[in-house]
DNA sequence: GCCAACGTTGGC
DNA sequence: GCCAACGTTGGC
């Protein structure tokens, strides 16, 4: 199992309307280091799903429920998509604020490499952000 | 293959 | 709305 962290601007794609939809396909991705994390990702693996821009919060965790296939919505290049879910939404949004103030997770890409959409977690890491959050 | 210029993302 | 950071592109 492995564990990962998507951020989405909530006025393109919110938590709230993936809960709606109850499935999602993450696709767009424009980026060749994104595009290894999404090739990387296998079914049931947990995702964090952070809301850029507005609220800067983990608002939920997701779950992959299907694993890399070709972006619909490519029109040129190699670029795969994947489907996800929503497995459990946060009591409490873990903000930007919070894990920058946090010392266990001073080395995640997040805090570390802003502009990246999709990165990989460590399981500890994973594990502090859900406690921080329930 | 290097590096400058440019575009995009995202925090503030 | 501004600007810093970083990825990508293109000229040499």
């Amino acid at each position: 199992m492995n564990y990962w962290l998507v951020k989405s601007e909530p006025t393109t794609y919110s938590w709230d309307q993936l809960e709606k939809d109850g499935k999602t396909t993450w696709d767009g991705v424009r980026n060749f280091a994104a595009r290894i994390h999404l090739n990387t990702m296998k079914k049931g693996d947990h995702v964090l799903f952070y809301h850029s821009n507005e609220g800067k919060e983990v608002v939920g965790i997701s779950k992959v429920t299907k694993e890399a296939f070709p972006d619909p919505t490519a029109t040129e290049g190699q670029w795969v998509a994947v489907e996800l879910a929503p497995h459990k939404k946060l009591k409490k949004p873990v903000t930007l604020e919070t894990i920058k103030a946090d010392k266990a997770l001073q080395n995640i890409y997040l805090v570390r490499q802003g502009r990246l959409s999709v990165m990989p977690l460590e399981k500890a890491e994973f594990d502090h952000i859900v406690k921080l959050g329930s």
